[in-house]
DNA sequence: AATGAATGAGTCTTCATTCAT
DNA sequence: TATGAATGAAGACTCATTCAT
């Protein structure tokens, strides 16, 4: 009932509902430990996507999440953990999913249709939601916020960087390692900004998403020796 | 420059004191006022700049501005006020110089040498001045914390790209209006990323820089006919 | 010391977990509540002494004597009876103490050789277990942090005043009766003062112990007729 | 004292309201904000006699002190600053009356002479108000609630035992600097233990007066060659 | 106009206690 | 009886804004 609250939306919730009355069986009370967290990062992510950080406050997301501030407390030890988590879970994905090119066989790819085939992945989802645009750009608000959650960051965008240096190098970019990394380091922050311009009303994403790819291969290739 | 600037504050409010009490007849309160305003807008830019938008508070401003609380409200209505009047004038200035190439001599410009030319003169300065680059980060954060702002954001960033889409098709752009919108407004908000990228720890100024320009370049001359 | 009060918690609770698969036959109910009061008890003592009142909590409490919030609710009505419980067995275990003194043969001792005695007996812990002596002093705290407590803490003292009176008449102390209540009372309260001044850096528990006995003899000795 | 110190705040109030329209001289803002300290302070300091520690929160320290919780802050940074300068008054009080002996012609005084004196000084107030008594006590426990504060107890404790050490030196105690040290240390001690045995009901503040003189003077005696 | 003391709603966080399972 | 998730009142503290002087 709680849970209705966050959200109609969650299909968690939802699903959670019909379990308890058909399967009768209660969910291990880990995964309901878990669907709480989740209703609070999901209630947060709501509150960053529609009002912003300003308005982000812990009774807020305790009130959107459907449980009282002091439950919220149960599994947060404070509001920058819960920002801190939204970051990091959004950072992991990105990371895994690079992780997973670096593993795959790279065989045949060039450093720019791989570049463009993992952008295609990674940009897409905005132009299907805005909302979650709006998401990212709060998030990485927040992520100036607090400075505590910059080593974080930083940490991450080393990792991601390490990972596309890597590639870039398999695929063939001619580089010394700096300059690997450097050039890794700017294609990550590369979609930062482009989650920033597309606050800005009036913007085409289609059109930034071309042009910071054309940038981009553009700088590729001159690392390229033919 | 800060404290240039706030120095002269407090010299600017003792000179006054003296000039009510010998002769030189108490300077037109117009001016007057708009030294106050100054003063504001310069302790507010410095506070900004050496500890960040979570520290700007009314009273800090007031008290840096040489001023009393009470006297700040007389100038601004309130705290989102003052910055609005900041980002409104660094938009201007941007924006003041971007019209002084519109209405230059562009006669011999390519659209690559022009936007060079203006590129090394905006970013240069945060070679010279890291302050003045962390000012306009917390600037372009605090946008983000008064949604209210950002109306005023685009308004301004639409004229500016107005100007850019001016002197790219005057410079031998071919592209539709909009196009060419959208790019004047590419290359402005290029400027915005390379700001929030030299946030992060680690990145290469110099390398950032060049390699923008390198992707701008490449964007710019697969419109421009041969 | 405290941890092994504190295993022992856990012993506990494991070996009566067996006893109900067993045979041996579940304790008697009310030994097997004894047992929880008890585990409930020594875990509160050991947060007392080792991180002191403000972080002693109901939670803390019942996670470490191995049960559940809402058990030790069921055992006490609530935290300041858990206090309760602690003072209260501290001050019978001292009455208890008097007691066999009161009642033992006092033939041929002095009022200064049987409060040698006794004060030797009750100081000497504290030199052994510095820990005891913490106990004591957050013991002491918690009282003053609960008025209703007060009561009990005075009713307490009365009667062990009382003994001390009595011990102090049969070994020859001549005073009205109300001068030897308040004798009993002053000599009980002298041990108060003494772990107050252990908590203080820079002491000498020896010199202090020496002092006071010296200084409560020649009172005591004041009321000995020779 | 509590009492009147508050209705003096109100009194005060009252004053500057007739002054206003009186003598018409605005009191200068220094002693207007002092004013204000002293209210906080006094109002704290009834609590605290009035209903202990553990009920005294900033909130109703503003309201008894006749100001928002806002401006309470302008005056204390936190609540532990308040406690601070009550304490440290208190202990400041002390030391400058035995500075005052420490200072004075001390020929002729014995070590049991002067002591008698200054505890007769110090010990008085308490038999006329026992509200004071209740309110060093509070004071002390509250010391013992904030571990930042004790630093401070024991750098006062210790210059405290230093005059006291000095005081009975120059009157003919004959012992190590040490003992005298120690000595020291346990007399002024000994006064907080006589605030404390005051808490309890049923002693009676005059014969604990005397037996604590007793007790130190016996002691002290051992240390005087005759 | 200037002052700056005063305001108080709003923020994060804690913890004793309850109650559905 | 046992569990432990949930509760929410209460506390310390901040800061944009007002208003008496």
């Amino acid at each position: 009932m709680e849970s209705s609250q966050l959200s109609e939306g969650s299909q968690l919730s939802e699903s959670s509902q019909k379990s308890r009355k058909v399967v009768v069986r209660k969910a291990p009370s880990q995964s309901r430990s878990k669907e709480k967290v989740q209703n609070i990062l999901a209630a947060a992510k709501s509150l960053l996507a529609s009002e912003g950080l300003e308005k982000l406050t812990t009774n807020r997301i305790a009130k959107l999440a459907g449980l009282s501030i002091g439950s919220l407390y149960q599994y947060f030890p404070n509001k920058q953990a819960i920002i801190h988590q939204l970051y990091s879970d959004w950072l992991q994905s990105v990371r895994e999913l690079l992780r997973e090119y670096q593993a795959s066989d790279l065989e045949g790819e060039t450093p720019v249709s791989i570049m463009q085939t993992m952008m295609d992945q990674i940009y897409r989802p905005h132009d299907l939601d805005p909302e979650e645009s709006r998401y990212e750009a709060e998030l990485n608000k927040a992520m100036h916020l607090y400075p505590e959650l910059q080593a974080i960051d930083h940490r991450h965008a080393r990792q991601i960087a390490g990972i596309l240096a890597d590639i870039l190098r398999k695929t063939g970019v001619v580089a010394t390692d700096d300059v690997l990394f450097q050039l890794g380091l700017y294609s990550y922050e590369l979609y930062g900004s482009y989650e920033a311009m597309l606050q800005h009303e009036g913007t085409s994403p289609g059109l930034i998403y071309e042009w910071q790819k054309q940038g981009l291969f553009s700088i590729i290739e001159s690392y390229t020796k033919k």
